[in-house]
DNA sequence: ACAATAGGTGTACGGCGTACACTTGTCAAG
DNA sequence: CTTGACAAGTGTACGCCGTACACCTATTGT
């Protein structure tokens, strides 16, 4: 009987409510989560949640922490090269699984996975040899890439080449431009039927970094 | 005497609109920009921009189309390595002006201003030799480098690299975690002293990438 | 057995984007 | 110069948002 007092759901928690958060994101998009959404989603009123995060910020900053921890940490008796390589690729899963975080990931006050990534990255290319200020320059190029490039996938990824292609002739025709613009003609018709695919896209450049970074290990 | 009917104000059009918007979310950023503030600033009531924009996803898409045509296009006769040098320089410096424009470049749908750019990008690149597809390539490295750079300048570069190091070593100990993060602790005390500048640091990459190009460009 | 406390509730407020019906100013045609 | 159509600006209202604050209730340590 005194467990029929329980109203049947389970007792909320902050890690309840930021994977409950992830996931309605995941489905609807970051316009799509709102506190009261949340709240009802979790059967609970709105202002239940704010026992468990002091507001939707921190919400966010705590979503997006979860996001660091599905990248993969180098290891640092991996070789730097493919540990990087491994690394860029998982963080690339993981803005895709949950593209929401892809304005995020950087913006937000860094939680603790992101803190222990970036000691390990930091410690994976020192222990490779590079030197302090290279380091830093080869960190930077590597998430800039990776961020960059996710982002551009979110906006043109979800689609095929073909679609890709025939959007541009769309909006170009639009703007009554194809014309005009003869290589954005050149893209809407080669590109479809190139075998565009992001992942090989994303390791073309990726692998073009680490190349140009490896040339500058050494002084 | 007929210029005297008018309100003192002049008429309101488009184009002020999204200039006068520009303007708001230059100083106070995207989240102080919004339909209400937006009219007072330009002493109308809020309703009176719907004459102008359709709603506010289209102001945003028409804003951003201004920042694009800020951007630098390569000229053709230009050498290719110089005039893409030039477009990013010229990029990161009007998504440094206009930082809240940085999530929005690549998710709206593209306006004249971004069609005649992308354009002539690969114009320049189909000119100097690149196939098709390996000007795709170097157009998407470029970009996603470009973009992911200026975010995460947004975030890390408003402030000087001495205030970054003490940022850091700030949130670490608050997570308690500077002692088993060494590579962190290293960042905040090596940092402040390295000499750090956005500019050198986009540079530093931008090379990295316009020489694996060179070295691709020919089969 | 009971008080303290953590978790959940209900109400309310100000701000947002914008639909819809209206007034007002402008300018071309008679 | 008049007029009437059309574009520009107004006023009101609705449903959403995040969240402050006061309240109730279940759980737990003593």
């Amino acid at each position: 009987m005194s467990s029929q007092t329980n109203t049947g759901r389970t007792r909320l928690s902050r890690l309840l409510v930021l994977q409950a958060a992830v996931a309605l994101a995941d489905e609807d998009g970051l316009e799509g989560l709102t506190m009261r959404r949340l709240a009802r989603q979790l059967g609970v009123v709105p202002m239940a949640l704010y026992k468990h995060v002091a507001n939707k910020d921190e919400l966010l900053d705590g979503m997006v922490d979860i996001v660091f921890g599905e990248i993969e940490s180098p290891s640092i008796d991996d070789d730097w090269r493919s540990a990087m390589r491994r690394r860029a690729i998982s963080a690339r899963q993981a803005l895709k699984r949950h593209s929401w975080a892809i304005g995020l990931m950087e913006t937000r006050t860094p939680g603790p996975a992101n803190l222990q990534n970036h000691n390990a990255v930091m410690g994976c290319l020192r222990g490779a040899g590079f030197s302090f200020e290279t380091a830093i320059h080869a960190y930077s190029v590597q998430d800039a890439y990776m961020y960059g490039f996710a982002q551009q996938e979110k906006t043109l990824g979800f689609q095929t080449p073909g679609d890709a292609g025939e959007a541009v002739q769309r909006r170009a025709q639009e703007i009554g431009a194809l014309d005009t613009y003869p290589y954005l003609a050149e893209i809407a018709t080669k590109l479809p039927e190139s075998g565009y695919e992001n992942a090989v896209e994303f390791v073309w450049g990726l692998d073009l970094i680490l190349d140009g970074l490896d040339r500058r290990r050494h002084p």
